[in-house]
DNA sequence: ATTATCTATAGATCTATAGATAATGC
DNA sequence: ATTATCTATAGATCTATAGATAATGC
């Protein structure tokens, strides 16, 4: 039963990563030990020579759907700039998108975890603070605003916007009001296209 | 064992408060039905008489904390027009504040269990759904705008604004950073007293 | 020989139910 | 007599661990 050094490692991302997927869906108690290891291909009693503790793992998994989000983002930004566009406008068009609402599995941790991530321990937390912290600069970077504190102020409240509008869109069961909910983020932050999404 | 009929719709009344409560607290999962019913004075086994089940009580918990909270919100209107003041900028200075951020268990149910709410069954999500769509036409009341529509579109942007701002202001273990958050979503707000909050 | 994974299980907890108990209310 | 609540428990699930198994890597 034992797998090369090369296969454990691998086997550890590959929890990590279907841990960061399964917990934004469900809940970090929404998924248990054993379906989260039968989902990564493996059974529940290998777990722990991976990780100390569930809450290590939500920790860890935490951090990574966070560091996953902010690359997405540079990707973005990046690809956006190449072709001349505006990249603050393309992540938040991006983010408020119902294709982003439709899996969170895939998304904004905060969206689907944060206040789920507010009841958690000292690991959680910690991880949740400094993939916020990165994703703030992040933002204040492409933010217009005559002053680092004004750019600051504003990518705050921004991703406040953001992470509020996709709550609730994701809460609500009426796709209608769902989608009215997005548009009018998007409105608000003056987004060109926000009509398309 | 058996109580009077008064005392007993005291008893259930008492259970649905408790509830709200605690699962704004500690999240759907974050409390049982044992501990839930001895915060409220009794043992569990009772509680089959009062609800059909879990769920049940969930859907009932979360309409029951969005009518109380639409109706703080009434209060909080009505007596800041008595004043003469603004009541949509006292509405979003109260959301905003320390005070709020720290009694989840008396808060907004979007901001303290909005992704949570987004996973639960029908009961839960129409209950939510529900409560968002009266939140939403009180805000637009008070909303400045040229036509119903711009109103409305305000409202739901600015209401995506305040959970966000406290799902986010929740999640970071930085007391700081936290203030943070608020006060930026309330300078973005153009709320006055953004600073002495 | 070492060790990554698997099987099996301990111990705790959770929802829901069955039957007993005792106070209400006809 | 009715019934709201209580005691006790069934059955399921969850985290974590112990010991067995079998493949790696010296």
């Amino acid at each position: 039963m034992k797998v090369s050094k090369e296969q454990m490692a691998e086997n550890r991302e590959r929890i990590l990563d279907t841990a960061a997927q399964l917990f934004r869906e469900r809940g970090f108690d929404g998924i248990g030990v054993a379906d989260l290891m039968k989902s990564a291909g493996l059974t529940h009693g290998g777990f722990y020579g991976h990780f100390a503790s569930k809450d290590d793992l939500m920790a860890q998994a935490t951090a990574r759907a966070l560091a996953r989000l902010q690359a997405h983002w540079s990707d973005l930004a990046r690809q956006t700039l190449a072709r001349d566009g505006d990249p603050l406008a393309t992540i938040e068009t991006t983010y408020l998108s119902a294709r982003h609402r439709d899996a969170p599995g895939q998304g904004c941790l905060l969206a689907a975890l944060g206040a789920d991530a507010a009841r958690q321990g000292p690991g959680v937390r910690a991880a949740v603070t400094d993939g916020v912290r990165s994703m703030i600069d992040g933002l204040a970077t492409l933010m217009p605003g005559r002053s680092k504190a004004v750019k600051r102020q504003r990518a705050l409240a921004d991703y406040a916007s953001l992470v509020g509008a996709m709550v609730l869109a994701r809460a609500v069961d009426d796709p209608a009001l769902s989608d009215e909910i997005l548009h009018a983020t998007a409105a608000a932050l003056r987004l060109p296209d926000a009509a398309s999404q």
